[in-house]
DNA sequence: AGAGGATCGTTTGAGATCAAACTATTTCGC
DNA sequence: GCGAAATAGTTTGATCTCAAACGATCCTCT
């Protein structure tokens, strides 16, 4: 048979383990199959992302702060699951490229309220774009009627792990 | 009403987004529900094996040298789904602590085999106990229903994505 | 009003990871 | 055989992340 020792190596290592290694419980454990699915698929997001010139971790905090006018950098750090302190330097990245505007809130002080700029928008709209190719491949690979229920149950994890 | 006010913040911020954020697409994306369902499992796996005194790095690393005994460092890097210098460190660290034995090959000498200790053995044995005790939990939270269908299209994400 | 504690954002230090350059060996082509 | 290309593992430099410590500001309680 011709393909009989072809390895399953991708590109990069973005993909499967190679054919002929044994993975024992892993191969059958949700950790590490949650690990290997959210690392490959934000590899090709990353590359998708690369395109238009943009990190993959802008993605987020963009339409947070789009959603969310006015939000904190606390409030955005736990909404996006970082912590606050990651968010120093983004935060300061998107001030400084002309994205996100910065003001000290009046009724507190301390803390900054975070709004898109209208150049902020369009980069917004430009991924967008983006990640919805990016979904579509996913959803290609989980198949329509998988959907709702695979995302439920990624939400129940999230929320459900103290 | 009581509990208006109150916040869902978890104890770290290992779990769900603040009550009253707007997620907008992202709630119904699945590369976003990926990440935060990983990252959550991620902080729990790595609290728990901080309990046995192990980082959580450790654990796939032991699994797949004790399944495949005599593996290459590269084949294991592929397997484990991280580049292969990202493992200088980690081999060398579990060698120096007596859990991994590391001879060259006669037929290839570049390259180094991998074999588990007695006391690498042991080790992995309590790592897998307390593996169990983390899927347990997470399979309280998927249900033994979807269980199987979730796990099939973790793999399928894991190997599909060119 | 004032003291003590909480909270916002930043700084700092540590760790994990990747990618590219490097060394040493091996394999391939002639 | 011998030189060129490929491969195994390491080193180096960059990025991202967290956690703890910190200054500034706010809140609470008296």
């Amino acid at each position: 048979m011709a393909g009989k020792r072809r390895l399953v190596r991708r590109n990069r290592n973005g993909g499967a383990a190679p054919a002929n290694i044994d993975l024992g419980p892993l191969a059958g454990w949700v950790g590490f199959n949650l690990r290997m699915a959210q690392e490959a698929a934000f590899q090709a997001f990353s590359r998708r992302s690369q395109e238009i010139g943009e990190s993959p971790g802008r993605f987020a905090t963009l339409m947070l702060i789009g959603r969310n006018p006015g939000i904190s950098q606390t409030e955005l750090s736990l909404a996006n699951g970082r912590d606050k302190s990651s968010l120093t330097p983004v935060v300061e990245d998107l001030v400084r490229r002309g994205l996100v505007e910065r003001k000290r809130m009046d009724e507190d002080r301390r803390a900054y309220r975070l709004n898109l700029t209208p150049a902020g928008e369009r980069t917004l709209a430009s991924m967008v774009r983006c990640a919805r190719g990016h979904e579509r491949v996913l959803d290609g690979l989980i198949g329509a009627r998988d959907r709702k229920r695979f995302i439920d149950v990624l939400k129940r994890i999230a929320a459900g792990i103290e």
